[in-house]
DNA sequence: TTATTTAGTGAATATTGAGTAACAATAGTT
DNA sequence: AACTATTGTTACTCAATATTCACTAAATAA
């Protein structure tokens, strides 16, 4: 049956990547200009296809983002999830876990994809994600909760926290890029490190990722600034 | 010359009262769906008058759209100035500044609109708004590095802490709404504290903002959501 | 080799949404 | 009242872009 000790991708495994591909690509334009401002011929000029390529691996441009996005939030959980099994407390497991997910994001897809821009999903189709996003919000809110009461994780609003920490981590969107000095590793260390010292029980007097230690570099990547 | 002693306002007056009209209903809606995602025909719905009586006021949607960002970021000029002259160190000077900031723009365009999508405005006219946002996202650098300096921040990477602080504002776009239980100036409050204490010097072992006393009230506004 | 399935192309087609032109109503002016 | 300027409407035009169609080339199977 299979050939070449399976050294060479079966059809159906190189129709798997190329739909992979064309999501990654999607979702990485998706984030810079919106789905709105993007058309798919964008899509498909990255990818050195035509447009019309596209329709053989999504049924349409709406099927495009909601793959973007359920992709996005996998991610996300499975993060949370290593978070969840190597934290010692809520404040670790929430570190740990955003920081795999922003950095596997920022290097992945090029940058995170969850903002759900209001309505760019056609009706009917945003339910099934926003019920994702909900639960994906609600799995940080509990690890905040229990950080409030394993005390790393001071009195504060857990809707709150999470708003604040998912807007940080989201806003990376606008600029962060792989072309400028920091690599994916150091800026989601040091902005999550930053973000969740504002909720720790315990902030250190000092922080310690690498952006915050040298901070006589004061230049970072802008690419859509003169 | 003036009649009714002026209590009526005039033709110009008017004018101009309809066009800040329009400005802050386009600001709100292209804060929730992203301006492409917003046709014309959205905005002058709410308002209740035809697509083209807009453009008795506006001359194109580039236009508004260049309207909406420049009075964002006078509102958010005006602010930081309050706060550079009310503060008495670097981090106060941001919390009072952004607060203020903050709950203007909550309150006033429905929510803050500095979001600015990248190719949303067309050639050329992108220049003078970006020039306007790097000049204020200087000013805010300005005022970490004189927090680090008189010790009221903790040394930190000045580019990394406000992009951190201006992500966890910005992104209030996608959760706050007027309906839900928290007022503005909660909401501002509360979010300013929790994101600025990330860098503060002397985080304080608890926040004294309203919603983070009370985080029994686990429910909070969340206009698209089922 | 020959047939069949798969991947992709370029040319239609359909829809959406910005912007315009011609007219209608309204209010202010003489 | 008659005249004029202002504000708004209805009914378009036109360009951009999503989606479909008819067809070609390449890969695989028989």
């Amino acid at each position: 049956m299979s050939k070449w000790a399976n050294a060479v991708p079966s059809r159906a495994e190189q129709t798997d990547n190329k739909r992979k591909a064309i999501i990654r690509e999607a979702a990485r334009v998706f984030n810079r200009r919106g789905s709105h401002g993007t058309t798919l011929d964008d899509v498909a000029e990255r990818l050195g296809v035509t447009k019309t390529a596209l329709y053989r691996y999504v049924n349409n441009k709406n099927d495009l983002l909601f793959a973007c996005h359920e992709e996005a939030m996998e991610i996300a959980n499975e993060h949370l999830g290593i978070g969840e099994r190597d934290g010692s407390n809520g404040l670790e497991k929430i570190r740990i876990g955003m920081t795999g997910y922003l950095r596997t994001m920022i290097s992945d897809m090029g940058v995170p994809v969850l903002i759900l821009e209001e309505n760019a999903l056609a009706d009917g189709t945003a339910g099934p994600i926003i019920a994702l996003r909900d639960a994906f919000e609600k799995r940080l809110r509990r690890l905040v909760e229990e950080g409030i009461r394993d005390g790393s994780i001071v009195p504060v609003n857990p809707k709150l926290a999470v708003f604040m920490l998912l807007g940080a981590v989201h806003w990376v969107t606008k600029w962060y890029s792989p072309e400028g000095p920091w690599t994916a590793e150091q800026a989601s260390e040091a902005l999550i490190e930053l973000a969740t010292r504002g909720f720790s029980a315990q902030p250190g007097a000092a922080l310690t990722s690498d952006l915050h230690q040298s901070i006589m570099s004061f230049t970072a990547a802008r690419p859509n600034e003169g």
